[in-house]
RNA sequence: GCUCGGGUGGUGGAACUGGUAGACACGCAGGACUUAAAAUCCUGUGAUCCUUAAAGAUCGUGCGGGUUCGAUUCCCGCCCCGAGUACCA
């Protein structure tokens, strides 16, 4: 029978499916392979052509890797919290739950015709009650742990209780707030339940913190950054504003050294890693503390620059500093706060986009410079960032190209502190050469005067070398119902957790899923959802990267009720070996996922600092838009309802008329003349570009009979094709030309009519092609745009395979004959180049290579079991379902393929006697002569120099150089 | 602005460590089969020039230079496109 996908599919997954093939073991004479892919939201709209694209090479892998005898860890499951199922819930008042169900469920669907071998008795949702119990678990865990410094680690709360309670605060280094209290031991044993409560929350890694966040009336929750754009909601654009409120937040920042240090261990892409580290903004510096002119305190300013110390002019003070009103003097005052008005005027946006405009108000108070005792003015600017270091900064204008352009506009003095400095336009960052006007380091080197300043800073009780980080500490909380419940209730306004025995603590059923009356979260709505029917439960809900912040565990032993995972099932995955995924991840999931592995490594209930060893990150698809162009001209003298014609005319015709073509030109306008009622005059020709549904255009060619039915509108539509034939709405004659349309690359979306969706394709070519030509694409890692236009050639190649195993009438014909030596080769050579290019992710080469093998075997007319057999087991890993027929149709016992042996790769067959060496005289290659192997540099210059056509080349002249590289080359340079 | 990717035929892309640029596929053109179409198969296909033809010449991997017997690959300078980030002291 001809290659028949559509059976041999749906049988496959069939068998695969009710013989649970891919069902993994946590326990394995073999080695472990953990495989896997960025779960996703289950969106209504289900997959489209871009989204199985990493699945894909993650399931080819895996297969691959069962070949080669791993024990292969591949699961799926569904990141299922999230805003779209719950803003169709405010819509329709449809529960979250049934939504997502019914999401997933198409998603299952979809995830299943593509064939891929995952474990499905794995798994997971993040929104069901028996894995949020564990995000629940973990959240409590995080809760009653804090920082502690001296061992780098988190610790259990009660260690820091029990500390507090022999020696007080001493001794303590702390990842914490900034207003921990000093204590003896007496002192805090003689502190209320309450004040110890309250003092304890200052350090566990998950506390509550007032905030400001980006609040949003109308949505009535928080937002994240990336979530506001100018000032108004990304989702609705609603107005949002600066509000403060108590949120839950995530003491990430403990972790910072940590999280940068592991990137250095990691296999990840160069690019994210970068991103990482950005976002974690290590910088090492030093604190300085400017005392101020006759006042108690100072200012303390971070500075990467403490070498510097002598050319500051000034200090600068963010607007929102908490000490601008007290040191503004009463002659400065209503300069002062008309400025600081003027900032809050501005949204955070506006001030970050506005780099160029120099402001700032000096507050009339001067700070002394701690090293010379130099009065420095203090103004405020809004450049400085109250969110960065200390809110404060040192200005050296001299170097930093922003103070000397604040100098410059307030007159302020610029002094050079480095000899070979060149400050006359422009300030000048260096630190070659030698400190001038420097006091103490004047003469020394950078190095050396950074160690003077800060040793002399240190003696003096000035300042420290100081890192800082740029990283804050997470949110976690959101005011929304379709999330994790915090399992936190509320004691006197103090929060409390509820006992690990109460979780999972359920989502409860509200009537609506808005904010209450009186603004609070959704789950204010719940009716009698009390903690022990008497206090508050914490209303806000988790985010959405709690869940995926661990996920990767539970896949390890899903159905644990009474761990997240058992210890012996973490020991043995241990952690993640190939995870595969897209880059927008950067700085949220990936990095939240290896700050809460890590403080699960603390706790001693994970093993490994690192959980995703190699991160591939698969480019986006994107969408290839197809455009007709249809005339729109200004019609002068008709009626004003009058509807004009619809006429589309094909690129070439357009292109023609927009390049000036004056044929075109005229022969348009005295057709559509025609077209034009009594009286009516035509003015200025006009087009318009409108996107057509990609699904309707093949090759850039219209169907036209589609084009019809597609919109009403199009049903009598004239159109105007290639090479000018013009075909009227009944018009069914065969034309010689067609209508060509425009295309462009963009995102791909419904409004953009350019959606593919797998389903479609797989209906007419199978998924076996689907999958080799998402890989034949082009390279895993590069966005390209979405073409269907190829796809042919990789269902010609199956076909073409299937044939090898195949008579003339379609029966199947293998023979049992011993291989000839050219066959072995072609055999050889694929599974060599299949192995590396699997390797080194290079899906794209191997789609290649397989083609050229069938090619040749083609060729050859190869029906050998011998080599087909092998060829068979190669190729599964790429289209698994045609694969499992031949491989059953050879034999072979159905379902054994996934766990066979991938064939051993054997030199001997690729060795070659004689090798066709390029001969190029200057360079450039003239010929190719065939010389064995055996022949050593110096002979094969003799042999090429005595060729006939060599020497016509050389024409009698003695050659000045013969470069011979064996194997490769001949070059003769005259 | 900074950081990181990337620029190769009409198109997607290939080229190991510096060694025959354009594999493989699409598209296109021509041909075979067919009453016809579809399907299938065969041939050709970077550009320009030259020749009746066979063959040949020149140019060619974003641009300009360099290293080398030899550069898509290495080095220097620049241009364009994409992503991330943004007053970070």
């Amino acid at each position: 029978m001809d290659y028949q996908f559509k059976d041999i599919e749906n049988k496959w997954q069939q068998f695969w499916a009710d013989h649970q093939t891919y069902k993994a073991d946590n326990q394995s004479a073999k080695p472990k392979y953990y495989v896997l892919d960025m779960f996703p939201y289950p969106s209504g709209a289900g997959l489209h052509v871009g989204h199985p694209l990493g699945y894909i090479a993650s399931d080819i892998f895996s297969r691959y890797k069962r070949l080669k005898g791993f024990n292969v860890l591949h699961p799926m499951g569904y990141d299922s919290f999230g805003l779209p199922a719950e803003q169709y819930a405010i819509q329709t008042g449809q529960h979250p739950a049934i939504t997502t169900e019914e999401n997933v469920n198409t998603y299952r669907r979809q995830l299943d015709q593509l064939g891929f071998s995952f474990d499905w008795s794995r798994e997971v949702r993040t929104s069901s009650p028996d894995y949020y119990k564990w995000t629940q678990w973990i959240f409590m865990q995080l809760f009653n742990s804090w920082y502690n410094k001296a061992d780098e680690k988190a610790e259990s709360i009660e260690k820091l209780i029990t500390h507090f309670a022999a020696n007080g605060s001493n001794g303590i280094t702390a990842v914490c707030d900034e207003d921990t209290l000093t204590f003896t031991a007496e002192e805090w044993n003689a502190m209320s339940q309450e004040a110890q409560q309250t003092e304890l929350l200052k350090y566990r890694l998950t506390y509550l913190r007032e905030s400001t966040v980006n609040w949003c009336p109308a949505l009535g929750t928080v937002l994240a950054n990336d979530e506001v754009k100018d000032g108004f909601s990304e989702r609705g654009g609603y107005p949002v504003v600066q509000k403060k409120m108590m949120q839950w937040s995530m003491r990430i920042t403990a972790y910072a050294e940590r999280l940068l240090q592991g990137l250095d261990t990691i296999d990840w892409p160069e690019p994210l890693k970068e991103m990482q580290r950005n976002w974690i903004g290590k910088s090492v510096g030093a604190s300085v503390k400017f005392p101020i002119e006759s006042h108690e305190s100072a200012i303390e300013v971070f500075t990467t620059r403490v070498d510097t110390i002598f050319g500051v002019t000034f200090v600068v003070l963010a607007p929102e500093h908490e000490l601008v009103t007290s040191l503004t003097t009463p002659e400065q005052k209503a300069e002062v706060e008309a400025y600081i008005a003027q900032t809050k005027k501005k949204s955070e946006l506006d001030r970050m986009a506005d780099t160029k405009t120099v402001s700032g108000a000096f507050t009339g108070s001067y700070v002394l410079n701690p090293l010379n005792g130099e009065r420095i003015q203090l103004w405020i600017a809004d450049y400085v960032l109250a969110g960065y270091g200390t809110g404060a900064v040192m200005a050296v204008p001299s170097g930093d190209q922003r103070d000397y352009l604040f100098a410059k506009h307030f007159n302020l003095p610029i002094v050079p502190i480095i000899d070979t400095q060149n400050i006359e336009t422009e300030a000048d960052p260096t630190k070659e050469g030698k400190y001038i006007n420097s006091d103490f380091i004047n003469g020394l080197t950078y190095k050396e005067a950074v160690a003077a300043v800060v040793a002399k800073l240190e003696s003096i009780g000035a300042g420290k070398a100081k890192i800082n980080f740029r990283m804050r500490d997470a949110i976690f909380g959101r005011q929304r119902y379709w999330g994790e419940p915090v399992p936190v209730y509320f004691k006197n306004g103090l929060p409390y957790l509820i006992s690990e025995s109460e979780l999972p603590l359920l989502l409860p059923e509200i009537d609506k899923y808005l904010p209450t009356e009186t603004g609070e979260p959704p789950l204010g709505r719940a009716e009698g959802w009390k903690y022990q029917n008497e206090h508050e439960y914490e209303l806000s809900t988790m985010p959405g990267w709690a869940g995926s912040s661990w996920y990767w565990y539970r896949y390890m032993d899903a159905h644990n009720g009474q761990e997240f995972a058992s210890k012996e099932a973490v020991e043995y995955w241990k952690d993640v070996d190939l995870y595969i995924g897209g880059s927008e991840h950067a700085t949220g999931h990936l990095l939240y996922s290896r700050f809460w592995n890590k403080f699960l490594k603390d706790l001693g209930v994970v093993f490994e600092e690192e959980p995703f060893k190699k991160l591939i990150n698969q480019g986006m698809i994107q969408g290839r838009s197809n455009f007709t162009y249809r005339l729109a001209p200004l019609i002068l003298n008709v009626d004003e309802n009058y509807a004009k014609p619809e006429v589309y005319v094909s690129k070439g015709v357009y292109e023609l008329y927009k390049e000036g073509d004056f044929d075109t030109i005229e022969q348009i306008a005295l057709f559509y003349k025609d077209l034009l009622p009594e009286g009516a005059e035509l003015g200025e020709m006009e087009f318009s570009k409108l996107h057509v549904d990609v699904n309707i255009v093949n090759n850039d060619v219209l169907d036209l009979a589609a084009f019809r039915q597609w919109r009403s509108e199009n049903k009598n539509a004239i159109i105007i094709l290639e090479d000018g034939t013009v075909v009227y709405p009944n018009d069914s004659t065969e034309q010689e030309s067609k209508y060509i349309c425009d295309s462009e690359v963009e995102k791909m979306s419904k409004s953009k009519f350019n959606v593919v969706n797998p389903d479609n394709i797989i209906e007419r070519y199978g998924a076996d092609t689907l999958r080799m030509y998402e890989m034949f694409l082009g390279p895993l890692e590069q966005s390209k745009p979405w073409n269907t236009n190829g796809i042919e050639g990789v269902f010609k190649f199956l076909r073409k395979f299937w044939r090898l195993f195949h008579n003339d009438q379609w029966e199947f014909t293998v023979s049992n004959e011993a291989p000839t030596k050219a066959e072995l080769k072609s055999l050889h050579k694929i599974i060599r180049k299949v192995e590396e290019d699997i390797e080194r992710f290079s899906f794209n080469t191997s789609v290649s290579s397989f083609m050229i093998a069938v090619n040749e075997l083609t060729d050859l007319k190869c029906n050998k079991r011998a080599i087909l057999q092998d060829m068979v087991v190669i190729l599964s890993s790429y289209a698994p379902h045609i694969c499992e027929e031949l491989w059953a149709l050879l034999g072979n016992e159905a379902g054994t393929l996934s766990y066979a042996a991938y064939p051993k790769f054997n030199p001997d067959y690729l060795v070659e006697d004689e090798f066709a060496y390029p001969v190029s005289i200057n360079g450039k290659t003239k010929m190719n002569l065939s010389i064995a192997l055996t022949l050593e540099p110096k002979d094969v210059e003799a042999f090429v120099l005595a060729n006939a056509d060599v020497q016509k080349y050389l024409d009698g002249k003695t050659p000045k150089k013969v470069i011979v590289v064996k194997g490769r080359i001949v070059n003769i340079v005259i």
